[in-house]
DNA sequence: TCCCAGGCCGTCG
DNA sequence: CGACGGCATGGG
């Protein structure tokens, strides 16, 4: 079983990269994590400093874990007041995955106005319902269905995943992307903010779950998606940034207090949500 | 039964 | 631009 030892100066914790809202697909037994990336059956278990792993080489592996970032170095710099030095301290290791583009839009565009327990439910039937069998040892295991199967669905099977009304959107989407697949190389190439009005003209994307791409599938740091917890967060815990009411307002401020990393700092932010956002702001543990 | 959830779209000032 | 209602569905 292939393995990979972590360097003490490179902190990683599996089980809150993987349980941190960031991705849907992820299911843990017994100490065992399993997910299905692209065509791959990953397995993966961590003690202490060493990752033992299956379903992918090493170098994939640290790619899609970010294990190559420098997360110290990324942590000192938006470690620039105590509310987000607490969150720091409580999910050190947390690192942002890299996502399969298509895989992240699609998720996000479901993800839109649901709790993650929803989310993840939405995402297993879309894979069960239209995805492809991975072939392994255990059945149940689909795919994340492609482009150009989403986009010729039939419609009794897709409102079987229980989208809602975020089903039209998803194949509107998919058959846009099924007639573009240069859409990726372009988002790659672009600058965050041309990136983000690329991803714009995806029906059921707006700023939010474009930022979460970029973010979560393209490494664009300065990304910083706002959602209703991270609003409630920054105006109660940082009222000295003002009254920021617009989507674009609260982000810049973030860009601009957090630094080129914003993007981690949203995370980590999130992933301290029920703490932060309890009333008053309260930092006891 | 309520309220809320990793919001977006169309419409109207 | 900014504000606002509607929206399918499921969790707590």
């Amino acid at each position: 079983m292939p393995r990979i030892t972590l360097t003490p100066d490179q902190p990683f914790s599996l089980d809150l990269s993987l349980s941190c809202g960031q991705v849907f697909s992820w299911e843990k037994e017994g100490g065992v994590w399993t997910g299905v990336v692209g065509s791959r059956v990953i397995r993966i278990t961590q003690r202490g400093d060493s990752l033992s792993f299956s379903g992918a080489d090493p170098g994939f592996i640290r790619h899609y874990f970010g294990l190559d970032d420098d997360l110290p170095d990324i942590l000192s710099s938006i470690d620039r007041d105590p509310i987000i030095h607490a969150a720091i301290e409580r999910n050190r290791g947390l690192r942002i995955i890299r996502q399969p583009p298509w895989e992240c839009l699609a998720s996000y565009i479901c993800a839109t106005y649901a709790n993650i327990p929803g989310i993840k439910r939405r995402i297993f039937l879309l894979r069960q319902n239209l995805g492809d069998p991975v072939p392994g040892r255990r059945d149940g295991v689909y795919s994340f269905p492609s482009p150009h199967t989403l986009a010729g669905a039939e419609p009794c099977v897709l409102s079987g995943c229980r989208l809602g009304y975020r089903s039209a959107y998803l194949a509107k989407t998919a058959r846009l992307i099924a007639g573009d697949p240069a859409w990726e190389e372009r988002v790659h190439r672009l600058p965050y903010r041309e990136a983000q009005k690329e991803l714009l003209r995806f029906s059921g994307v707006g700023k939010k779950v474009a930022d979460c791409v970029l973010l979560f599938a393209f490494g664009k740091w300065e990304a910083f998606p706002v959602d209703t917890w991270i609003q409630r967060i920054i105006t109660t815990c940082y009222p000295d940034a003002g009254p920021l009411k617009t989507y674009d307002q609260i982000s810049a401020f973030c860009r601009s207090h957090f630094g080129p990393w914003a993007g981690y700092a949203q995370e980590y932010l999130y992933c301290h949500r029920t703490t932060l956002a309890r009333p008053c702001g309260d930092l006891s543990p």
